[in-house]
RNA sequence: GUGGUUGUGGUGAAGUGGUCAACACAGAGGAUUGUGGAUCCUCCAUUCGCGGGUUCGAACCCCGUCAGCCACCCCA
């Protein structure tokens, strides 16, 4: 923000517009969602993947679409050097990258279905608000080679179960089928022949989004499109036998284990490789940008990144957004096994040799140095230890050391040694 | 890309043209030469996002710019 009177160091003190630092107190918020992650996911029989957060751009461009947003205005490029120079991309998002990875190393030839979850970084070249941000976390997760229905509603409620597990309650799930190339092409006929009839009427984006992106008109907010969406051919009289009876089963799966759903048959997704059944969960705890999972099937993708015909299925959750619709939760405080406090001189080094001794012994405790007792206890409280090594000068003299219980109050007196300090860790019970 | 709104220390904020930029919390030091959330005292913004202009004089007025936030759009 500001710069100090003097010091130019030549660049904005600033992280970039859109991007946050994740600091000391937030970042212990993360690993508490992190660790029911990974327990979540474990249930589930997903395992962790990690793949690069930049491709080459063409894999987004194919994977995602290149009349999707995500890629025709928010994608950051960047060239490659020397010879072989090719333009790559940070990514966007991480199915195209995961399916890349599944290609390239043959992973179709594990045993079926294959299911990953991945997290990290996504970047997204938008203007930042709640909710919103250039580089922003997504958690997610794809299951291959899965055609059958239980895998969709598997992972759903994977999703479900996984934000009740955090503690979040108030969410909705959407439910829809976008169909599969079998019917989808002649209810796009339709839909843009009847776009077309209303196309005076159309709004500037939908105008151009009948011919690249028809579906999207269906998700269009704007006042005029509204009557013209509204009385618009609707999906579910295209559904195939096959999406239907899909979609009836995934529904049938889920009512199975009491999640709650509603049909939308307006949710559409913005990108493109979707086939088949789509879902989003919203929290009514968040802004405008209330979405916090987004996925559906996707059986094309993987065949036309190179791979053999694949079903799949999978989904993504804006991490940012969890974490601020879960802000009532509490934070957690620092806390700390603890704190030797030594006054300034030969007491500070028996002070580390002390804390050393703790810390090889598993514990997390802190050197406190200051001359004064009340400032030292202070401090020792601040940093929520439950237990103030006394070792100042005093002690030193006579070799011994105080432990004082923070808790209750209850000091002893002990020689000081390697010996008698590993004793007393073994005889404290942990709460 | 479009619109709205806001920018005063670590934080929350007073101040709307004229002495050292209130106050509160947090922080540092002391009162108290060894024992913890108390009390009292002291210190903590050469400067009001940044740049220019008007003026004898600007945190306050004008212009520009940057940033934050919110919404549109889009999406997670």
């Amino acid at each position: 923000m500001t710069q100090a009177a003097g010091k130019r160091p030549g660049f904005s003190v600033q992280s970039p517009k859109g991007t946050h630092d994740i600091l000391p107190a937030q970042a212990r918020r993360w690993r508490g969602v992190e660790r029911v992650v990974q327990a979540v996911m474990q249930r589930f029989g997903y395992e962790e993947i990690r793949t690069p957060i930049f491709e080459e751009a063409a894999l987004f461009i194919r994977g995602v679409g290149e009349h999707t947003d995500v890629v025709s205005k928010e994608i950051y490029t960047f060239g490659g050097k020397g010879a072989d120079h090719v333009n790559f991309a940070l990514r966007p998002e991480c199915t195209a990258g995961v399916v890349r990875a599944y290609v390239q190393h043959r992973l179709y030839r594990e045993p079926a279905p294959q299911k990953f979850w991945y997290m990290g970084p996504m970047f997204r070249y938008e203007r930042p608000q709640a909710g919103r941000q250039r580089q922003f976390h997504q958690l997610g997760v794809e299951c291959f080679a899965s055609d059958n229905p239980l895998s969709d509603a598997e992972a759903i409620l994977m999703a479900v179960d996984l934000l009740a597990e955090l503690g979040l309650t108030t969410l909705t799930v959407a439910l829809n089928s976008v169909g599969c190339p079998n019917c989808r092409p002649a209810y796009r006929l339709q839909l843009v022949r009847y776009l077309e009839e209303q196309q005076a009427s159309l709004c500037a984006t939908c105008l151009t989004r009948k011919d690249t992106n028809p579906l999207r008109v269906l998700d269009c907010k704007a006042p005029g499109c509204q009557p013209i969406v509204a009385c618009a051919p609707a999906l579910h009289d295209f559904w195939c036998v096959g999406c239907r009876a899909h979609l009836e089963a995934v529904m049938d799966y889920l009512d199975s284990v009491a999640v709650a759903y509603r049909l939308d048959p307006r949710l559409v997704r913005g990108l493109d490789y979707y086939t088949g059944p789509v879902f989003e969960i919203a929290s009514d705890a968040l802004g405008a940008q209330n979405t916090l999972v987004g996925g559906g099937r996707y059986d094309q993708l993987v065949e036309q990144l190179g791979g053999p015909p694949t079903p799949a299925f999978g989904w993504g959750l804006g991490m940012e957004r969890l974490l601020l619709a879960l802000d009532g939760a509490e934070a957690g405080e620092a806390s700390l096994f603890g704190a030797v406090l030594v006054n300034p001189g030969e007491s500070e080094r028996r002070g580390f040799q002390l804390v050393s001794w703790l810390r090889r012994a598993g514990r997390d405790a802190e050197v406190v140095t200051g001359r004064k007792w009340d400032k030292l206890f202070k401090h020792a409280d601040r940093l929520g230890a439950r237990f103030a090594f006394v070792l100042g000068e005093h002690e030193v003299e006579t070799s011994r050391f105080g432990i004082k219980n923070l808790s209750n109050r209850e000091q002893s007196d002990l020689p000081f040694s390697h010996e008698v300090v590993m004793a007393w860790l073994n005889g404290i019970t942990d709460a």
